[in-house]
RNA sequence: GGAGGGGUGGCCGAGCGGACGAUGGCGGCGGUCUUGAAAACCGCUGAGGUGCAAGCCUCCGUGGGUUCGAAUCCCACCCCCUCCGCCA
């Protein structure tokens, strides 16, 4: 959510910055407009309500003193008064339901050095690393898969629909390989604090980070209970702090969590259909990171780079690309996504996004810090990126270590954790 | 799932219809005293809106209701605790 204040201060940049991002410009002075009003009906309803209470102070003091006449005539007017409180107070609710409505509807805009483009495909690569494959020189993944008995996609339907991943043998351990593998690299090198939430979260939780209302169809929902599965581990672990002050010594907060991911994906259909490139449920190890403002741009670049080396260390080549204008997300003000090849299928997969929200999400939360305990708190900035993202980093692992004897070979940093394994066969 | 108890400021806890944004304690900050510290003593110490400011307004789990007036009474919901049942 947006500051109303920025919008006050500066309506015609704010309206420039969202239309990079391809949003219409016009709710900017709708709003302001309802602001306006909001604030005229505001200060007469203020004002009406001063008079009430000055009123009532009045009216203990005479039923106090006996003066009994005069209470009831006082009384009388007061409930005159009480009428049009409501009265303005219900004006006063309509207006602020129409901004809080409308300030949902503003994106977050992007940051300066967000470069200009209108969709994925016009997204700057930034860096490239390690040499890859030709394409066609691999194997798709769901071949290696189904050879070496490592997933199970028919079975996996038969349990819970297509889309669904049943792991087998030596690929269930994988699954739990890389997510040990990744918590332990930003745990042990990278300085990030481990916890595992909830796998489900309410309304308010996912209110907070964006997900009600705009992505509720992305989601699965437990209608019985309340409940959303989470579609990625953001939710919970950004959500620790919602409605909290912390004291600035806490900051920057890194956290990171593994948790499953479930997505309904929903308006896919017929895309990317085969083998693990979209599914419903895939696990993901997630940094969440709580900033002081004046830091978070720097502390983006560090978030990104904690990533790429999650990819490095399992001798995968990737890109990063920046995310421009058109293809940085709604809360987003800017973005990297980092992009594995994958000789198989000859595309590069989107395995980890990484992204600055700055006081997007905090204000929709109300996470604040305080500087000093005389300071006023203030709104701390949000980040959020993969550190990775399973199934794809498997496809892209597949078919990156495929041997000419069939065989696929274990990175050495993930063998202990696959009990010494050197290669898959 | 059943029965009871409870949600008040950073924390503990009082208030149970009018002078209460809320006594008191702890913690925190500032000061006096001290060579320094501790102790003692004094003062300050929730968040938000609006305004140049004084001020005014809103917030006592959440939402409704009763009343001229609600932290206080009524209803619903959420959360926590205790006991019983069930259970990995």
């Amino acid at each position: 959510m947006i500051a109303l204040q920025r919008l006050r201060d500066d309506p015609d940049g704010v309206k420039r910055d969202i239309a990079r991002k391809g949003e219409p410009p016009d709710v900017v002075d709708r709003l302001l407009a309802a602001d306006a009003r909001r604030r005229e009906l505001e200060a007469t309803a203020n004002e009406l309500r001063a008079r009430r209470n000055a009123g009532n102070r009045q009216l203990g003091e005479l039923i106090r003193t006996q003066r009994r006449a005069e209470a009831e005539a006082l009384k009388a007017e007061l409930a005159n008064v009480s009428i049009e409180v409501d009265a303005m107070t219900g004006g006063l609710r309509d207006i602020e339901e129409s901004i809080e409505h409308d300030l949902l509807l503003v994106p977050n805009p992007p940051h300066a050095s967000v470069p200009d483009g209108r969709g994925a495909e016009e997204n700057p690569v930034v860096r490239e690393w390690g040499e890859r494959r030709a394409e066609g020189s691999s194997a798709p993944h769901w071949e290696i898969g189904e050879r070496l008995g490592l997933f199970d996609l028919e079975r996996g339907a038969k349990l819970a629909g297509s889309g669904f991943v049943l792991y087998t043998g030596v690929g269930a351990r994988l699954q739990r390989a890389l997510i040990g593998f990744f918590i332990d690299l930003h745990l042990e090198r990278h300085g990030y604090r481990e916890v595992w939430p909830p796998f489900v979260v309410n309304a308010a939780s996912a209110r907070g980070t964006g997900q009600l209302p705009d992505k509720e169809g992305q989601m699965y929902v437990v209608e019985r209970d309340g409940l959303y599965l989470v579609p990625t581990a953001e939710v919970p672990v950004t959500n620790i702090y919602r409605d909290e002050i912390l004291p600035a010594g806490e900051l920057p907060l890194n956290v990171v969590a593994y948790t499953p991911c479930w997505r309904r994906e929903a308006g896919a259909a017929g895309r990317d259909t085969r083998g693990l490139l979209r599914v419903h449920q895939f696990e993901k190890v997630e940094m969440v990171k709580l900033v002081r403002p004046e830091t978070s741009y720097d502390e983006l670049e560090r978030l990104t780079r904690d990533a790429e080396e999650a990819v490095e260390a399992l001798e995968l080549p990737y890109r990063t690309v920046e995310r421009c204008g058109g293809d940085v997300g709604f809360a987003q003000a800017k973005g990297y996504d980092l992009e594995a090849w994958a000789p198989g299928v000859g595309k590069w997969l989107e395995i980890s996004s990484c992204s600055n929200y700055t006081d997007f999400q905090s204000r929709r939360m109300n996470i604040r810090y305080r500087d000093t305990a005389d300071a006023r708190p203030e709104l701390v900035h949000t980040l959020n990126g993969s550190g990775l993202a399973l199934a794809r980093t498997v496809a892209a692992l597949l078919e990156t270590h495929l041997q000419p004897d069939g065989s696929v070979r274990v990175p050495a940093a993930l063998r202990p954790h696959l009990g010494g394994l050197e290669a898959i066969r």
